[in-house]
DNA sequence: AGCACGCCGACT
DNA sequence: GTCGGCGTGCTC
């Protein structure tokens, strides 16, 4: 047979290989020879054998994990297809980090070269020895102390490869490629399996009270781990070898278990009773479930509203009808509420894939989804491809986050993923979010999706009143960013015992410093940003690199010694408002302060009370659920809302919604105030009237006149290097060949290109980026714009791709 | 992506 | 004069 072997290299096409053994599948992860060495596959197709057969490579391993199903190999060629993304880069996503196997070139001396070996530095050398140069001698020396590692070997000796070479053609040694897999990792169990001892196993214990002790242990705790054993005695292991000769105890080997939720509590409350709009919308979904066919809804339900509820329900049902659920959430770690209340519904039931866990964690996590032990998949973006049969329910919260998107190597869109998984998978599937992308709207005006609407929090609390503070009229801000206004809002939220959440999307204390004497701004080296000052590290860092450097002293440029910190961020914030209030609990959310177990500490501390104020970036916004949260500022809404891009609006608006529902969650009623410098911007106004419609409405009529998504399909091709003339010729180049193709379409298609032009990021990390864009009404008709986009020639170190259904044009 | 082959500077 | 730098090109 012939094997279609997707290779995990970013090649745009996928091998044959020839293959003999009826074990291989399709689906079958292998290793094959590939361009002198091995790499890993997926078998994609097995065809008939042809003329052409002989001419092939065989295959030279199959690797011991179950196939990948059809419907996920079927579901990552379509990703290929659609993201112009080459199969073996998009088949990898399907496996788990910690599947992915590493190869290793070893080196073994033949029988000869082993002899040749050892009559090395002897009196009598062998003839053949002589025929050898330094580092073929060199080398046959080191194997023969027993060196195997090709990569120790070439570290050892210069130019090592050649020499290699010239060795195995002379028959002295032999290359392998040796696959290492990751090796599931192991616990022992115990288990008392003699209850009743007889008097001469008794009287044996008592001579040996440890032995005795264990099995004590092992009596009263077990089931119990070696390991919880073992703390504090070393000798462990002996005793329990000798409880088990004396079939005392059985041991067993079992996976360990790495899932942190693994003891997270079943809730013991009953479920609450639905709102009479929850209910509404689970007696839409319901039968849609009982069908079993492909049913889309958008589920928008203001925040608060309990859009959860819904989908523990919904799920319930699936459930119940023996089908499995997929749920994808914007970022797992910064909502662990969610990930505990589905435990708490479903129990052991789910699986939960983290970003934070370790490789091991998530194979773990992998290997149980797949062998059916949970019916439940919970994660975010990547979750999108866990191995889950049967599936019934696919779940997208908040699926206007711009996270779901992958931002690098295969671009693809987890909510449109899990839209094409479910539509193949016949399954129902809910897209939640009280702000939904306008492409996920427009979908439900016309049609393609059902729409549910859950317009009611559930508590029956009103929505926060929100104010719009205009920064241009409240002239004396305080520390440079509080309006009196808000300093009183939030004193008062104090002296009343509540909490205060402040949102600035800005992280760091300054966001730049700047010489008074000449002018110029601190930059990065390597891109073309400012630098922000961090306080609490005292350091400069670029946010798009890394970069990092202490706060110069005097200007490079001039040598002044005036240098001043411009523009605020949330370290600062942070700062003044604890001066301003001395005695409040002050603390900050931002992806500095959320490192390691900051994250936890911060939402716990708002969550048990002991946190007045939170001060935070975007991280603040993500549905929380802080019942004593009862103020929202937003220290000032413009940023974001100019950037070079067409969603800017539309970000800020979710932003402003997001953040505001977080107020008023609980038994009082929230209050919402916004600074911002232009109090009239739609994305402000429909914010304050909680106004979603009038807000979408009015960004579709202005992107049906500039021809934006979801009006058109666009794509994105980006351009970088390290030259910026080769960057911009290659864009150039693109711009081309693209327009060439855009007059072979036809009309209707609309075909277009746009640009070239630097991108608005126009370096970073040391590479100039220069984009360009395409633009057609249907996606196929785009796909053909950008493939003959990509067909432009680089030079070496211009790096082209392709960016399809781009949600960010920086 | 790697690993080959292939053409120009700094050492014996 | 060799060694080795890493620039293009291919991998069933």
């Amino acid at each position: 047979m012939i094997a279609r072997v997707a290779v995990f290299v970013p090649v745009d096409k996928a091998f044959d290989y020839e293959v003999r053994s009826a074990r291989v599948l399709v689906g079958a992860r292998v290793w094959v020879p590939y361009g002198g060495r091995a790499v890993e596959g997926v078998v994609v197709a097995l065809d008939p054998p042809d003329a052409q057969t002989e001419r092939l490579k065989p295959l030279s391993r199959v690797v011991d994990e179950p196939p990948i199903a059809a419907d996920l190999l079927q579901l990552a060629a379509w990703i290929a297809e659609y993201y112009l993304a080459p199969p073996g880069e998009v088949m990898r996503l399907l496996l788990p980090a910690g599947g992915r196997a590493k190869s290793r070139r070893t080196v073994a001396l033949t029988d000869e070269g082993r002899g040749l070996a050892d009559g090395m530095g002897g009196a009598l050398e062998s003839v053949a020895l002589a025929e050898l140069d330094g580092r073929a001698r060199q080398l046959l020396a080191l194997l023969g102390k027993g060196e195997a590692r090709a990569t120790a070997l070439e570290e050892a000796v210069p130019a090592a490869a050649a020499s290699l070479r010239a060795l195995v053609e002379r028959g002295l040694v032999q290359l392998h490629e040796e696959v290492r897999t990751r090796r599931v990792r192991q616990e022992s169990i115990l288990r008392v399996v003699a209850l009743e001892l007889d008097p001469a196993v008794q009287a044996a214990l008592a001579r040996a009270p440890k032995r005795a002790a264990a099995y004590a242990r092992i009596r009263g705790e077990g089931p119990i781990s070696l390991e919880t054993l073992r703390a504090g005695d070393s000798r462990m292991r002996e005793h329990v070898t000798a409880l088990v000769a004396a079939g005392l105890v059985v041991e067993e080997k079992r996976e360990i278990s790495h899932d942190p939720f693994a003891s997270a509590p079943l809730d013991p409350n009953a479920p609450p009773t639905l709102t009479a709009a929850q209910a509404r919308a689970l007696a839409v979904i319901e039968p849609a479930l009982a069908e079993n066919r492909y049913a889309p809804f958008v589920l928008h339900g203001v925040t608060g509203s309990g859009k959860t509820e819904v989908y523990l329900r919904a799920i319930a049902t699936a459930l119940s009808q023996g089908k499995r659920a997929l749920v994808l959430v914007p970022e797992i770690s910064l909502t662990p509420q969610l990930a505990a209340r589905f435990r708490g519904r479903f129990g052991s039931n789910v699986a939960v894939l983290h970003s934070a866990l370790s490789e091991a964690a998530r194979a773990d996590a992998f290997r149980r989804i797949q062998r059916g032990q949970v019916a439940i998949a919970l994660g975010a973006r990547s979750a999108v491809f866990a191995p889950l049969d049967r599936l019934g329910i696919v779940i997208v919260d908040e699926e206007h986050d711009p996270s779901f998107k992958q931002q690098e190597g295969v671009r693809y869109h987890g909510r449109d993923v899990a839209l094409r998984r479910a539509r193949a998978a016949n399954a129902v599937v809910l897209l939640g979010s009280a702000t939904p992308s306008l492409e996920t709207y427009a979908a439900a005006t016309d049609g393609r999706l059902g729409l549910l609407e859950l317009p009611e929090r559930a508590t029956r609390r009103p929505l926060p009143q929100v104010e719009v503070l205009d920064l241009k009229q409240h002239k004396a801000l305080q520390g440079g960013f509080f309006s009196a206004r808000l300093l009183r809002a939030i004193e008062e939220t104090l002296a009343a015992g509540e909490q205060t959440i402040l949102f600035l999307n800005r992280r760091g204390y300054s966001t730049f410093i700047l010489c008074k004497a000449c002018g110029q701004p601190a930059r990065c080296r390597d891109c073309s940003v400012t630098l922000t000052y961090h306080r609490h590290s005292d350091q400069l860092k670029c946010h798009y690199c890394g970069f990092s450097t202490a706060p110069p002293r005097v200007c490079p440029t001039c040598s002044s010694k005036s240098i001043e910190r411009l523009g605020f961020g949330t370290e600062q914030v942070e700062a003044a408002v604890q001066a301003r209030f001395p005695t409040a609990r002050v603390a900050r959310l931002d992806r500095d302060s959320a490192q390691g177990a900051g994250l936890e500490r911060v939402l716990d501390g708002v969550r048990d009370g002991t946190i007045d104020i939170v001060v935070g970036t975007q991280m603040v916004t993500k549905g929380h659920d802080f019942p004593n949260v009862t103020l929202v500022g937003v220290v000032l809404a413009d940023h974001g809302m100019g950037l070079p891009d067409f969603r800017a609006s539309e970000r800020t608006f979710q932003l402003l919604e997001q953040v505001a529902g977080r107020a008023g969650r609980g038994e009082r009623p929230g209050q919402v105030l916004i600074q911002t410098y232009c109090p009239q911007h739609p994305a402000v106004t429909c914010a304050r009237d909680h106004a979603f419609h009038r807000f979408v409405e009015g960004e579709l009529v202005a992107r049906r006149e500039l021809d934006y998504p979801p009006f058109s399909r666009l794509a994105c091709v980006h351009v970088d290097g390290a030259d910026p003339a080769e960057v911009r010729a290659v864009a150039e180049a693109c711009v081309r060949v693209a327009s060439a193709a855009c007059e072979r379409a036809p009309a209707e298609v609309g075909a277009q290109v746009v640009g070239p032009a630097e991108a608005p990021l126009s370096r970073l990390k040391g590479r100039t980026r220069w984009q360009l864009f395409v633009r057609a009404r249907t996606a196929r008709a785009l796909r053909t714009l950008a493939r003959h986009a990509l067909t432009v020639d680089t030079p070496s170190g211009v790096r082209l791709s392709v960016d399809v259904d781009p949600i960010s044009m920086l």
